[in-house]
DNA sequence: TGGTTAATTAACCTAATGGTTTTATACAAT
DNA sequence: ATTGTATAAAACCATTAGGTTAATTAACCA
């Protein structure tokens, strides 16, 4: 089982189905049964599913007469929006050197037009 | 194996060690053994992190002489950066509702000061 | 008190994950 | 040509994940 926190929180997303629940709880705090209704799935496998978020502190549940309410919790999202956060400069940055090559293929192009380029 | 790529990215973040190599990488490109140098576990082992991270787009190998440059690649991070945009509201709402809550207690505290209150 | 509804737990199955050791490949250096 | 170095692939193993069915718990209803 993860370690770490973030660990469970990505192992937790890592699931279409989970990614799904958490979506439908976008919406509004909601019933076990609700939640499991668009799903061709046994209610026991629905249940498994959201132990694993509950366990990575996506959503929490509370009792309410014969249901159990879920909703969605803010921290590990808030977690994960900061971890990646930090991976911003990689797809900024790479549009730039996109930039960059395509500068220095055009300034290239016009120092060694009609020479051989340098293969691949 | 993940269906679609989201899972497989979420799926890849999931481990810490595959999070660090993808710091390494922040820093820049490097080779399969600087990788793996600073973890506990044999070359084969990183090697496979690698794949994952490979096939989920996380990461390109190029060929340069004896070694394999690895690079960090944006698509997906880019991906799991927007997936958790949609539910930046989560935590911001959440905040919110924690303000209102303080001052409903405020607002309380002032009404029924000296009275009983509700345990728990 | 007994029955119904909502949901979880238990027991089980199969496939995937993360590690190992051993074997193979590709290139460099001599 | 041979040896060394960097890395991957194969085969294997233990654990975990995601599903099932059957049994259990908890609350409401009558």
């Amino acid at each position: 089982m993860e370690s770490d926190r973030l660990s469970a929180t990505f192992s937790a997303l890592a699931d279409p189905t989970r990614r799904a629940i958490l979506a439908r709880l976008l919406l509004g705090e909601c019933s076990v049964g609700e939640l499991a209704q668009p799903f061709e799935m046994t209610m026991p496998a629905v249940s498994k599913h959201l132990r694993v978020l509950e366990r990575a502190g996506l959503i929490a549940q509370r009792r309410d007469a014969q249901w159990r309410r879920c909703r969605i919790q803010p921290g590990p999202l808030k977690e994960v929006s900061d971890w990646t956060e930090r991976y911003r400069q990689v797809w900024e940055e790479r549009l730039d050197r996109l930039d960059d090559y395509v500068q220095q293929l055009n300034a290239k192009e016009r120092k060694t037009h009609g020479r051989k380029q340098r293969s691949k």
